[in-house]
DNA sequence: ACCTGAACACCGTTCAAGT
DNA sequence: ACCTGAACACCGTTCAAGT
């Protein structure tokens, strides 16, 4: 087989790699799509049939960084003993997320002007079914009423969001943010559970 | 005096609001310092002499969007009849701003790849601060344990940027937003006041 | 002190043409 | 079905020159 073959058969693969870690090392402004053709040793106009513009690209990263940061909360959480353990476990997950990828995170809830595309939203919602399942499991657990559920799953959503965006955006330290997480989710338990 | 001075006088402000309006309907992609010039009358060269690069230009919208919600944050406490209504007031207030200007609050809470500027960190510690006030308020009123203050202030602040995060991204709507923020508050009330 | 305008290097996007 | 390469319009940034 030929070193370099006409048809590449990996392109979009390789490009939305290449561009996760250009978006780790330099950030969404250091992501361009002419570079990152270069670097797949590929012309500048290859990437248009994989990726319509440089948006749709920025979209399947945020479509695969949910889908990641989904699995990473389903794993922890699993191995939890309890559900107040899983719930720290979660949040520690949440947070691990944001400080290794926080240009990512930060794609993943950009403020676009378009409405988010089908699969974005499809992804997003697959993060927010793994708090969900959490949550149920604290129901059936006896922690909370059933009727409850839904808001204290977008109570608990928000503050764990709203943590990892801190970190993010550097408003406070790694440390700060592992403490806050802590201090957040024992907070929301104590306010939340039926039992107190 | 002439039609166009060769000195605008007013330039750095012009641009500033025009930016913000610009953001404000076109999102952060939209932004071009050279579009800014033109419309403001000016040479492309222009904006140098008061922004260094469009970096220092979103840098000076950041700041001045900390210091805009720091105020109303601060306003809408201030006619509250009791801490508990200061702190949903607070939190309506964030919602407004992330409903009516989602990329700004984006660019206020960006992951830059560079350490934020001094004036930014100013300008994002004044908003913290006017979270601060509200529970030394909440403090006073023997709704808090004064050791527990710091803490509980960095659990708000997460909670409601979180909520703001959830609604400029649009992953919640803004009617689940202002749902979420109430009961996200009347939670964290409930697991945080010494009276339970 | 502030603005102009040419110059440079780099983009994203489009599209006819190639394999 | 996938990639090439020229073309176009637009950037951000720099800087000598003007007022």
């Amino acid at each position: 087989m030929p070193d370099r073959p006409f048809h590449h058969g990996n392109l979009r693969a390789v490009l939305l790699d290449q561009a996760e870690a250009v978006l780790r090392e330099r950030g969404l402004d250091g992501l361009s799509l002419r570079e990152l053709a270069r670097e797949a040793g590929v012309s500048h106009g290859a990437p248009r049939k994989h990726f319509i513009d440089r948006n749709a690209l920025l979209d399947a990263l945020a479509e695969r960084g949910f889908v990641r940061l989904a699995d990473e909360i389903h794993q922890a959480a699993a191995h939890a003993p309890d559900h107040a353990h899983a719930l720290q476990a979660a949040g520690s997950a949440y947070v691990r997320f944001a400080v290794k990828e926080p240009a990512l995170l930060d794609l993943m809830f950009a403020a676009k002007v378009d409405a988010p595309s089908e699969a974005v939203r499809t992804a997003a919602e697959r993060l927010f079914a793994a708090m969900a399942d959490i949550m149920s499991a604290g129901v059936e657990a006896g922690v909370y009423d059933a009727s409850d559920v839904d808001r204290l799953t977008l109570v608990l959503s928000a503050t764990v969001q709203g943590t990892a965006s801190l970190i993010a955006s550097r408003r406070i330290t790694t440390s700060q943010g592992e403490g806050l997480i802590k201090d957040a989710i024992t907070l929301f338990l104590a306010g939340a559970s039926t039992a107190h």
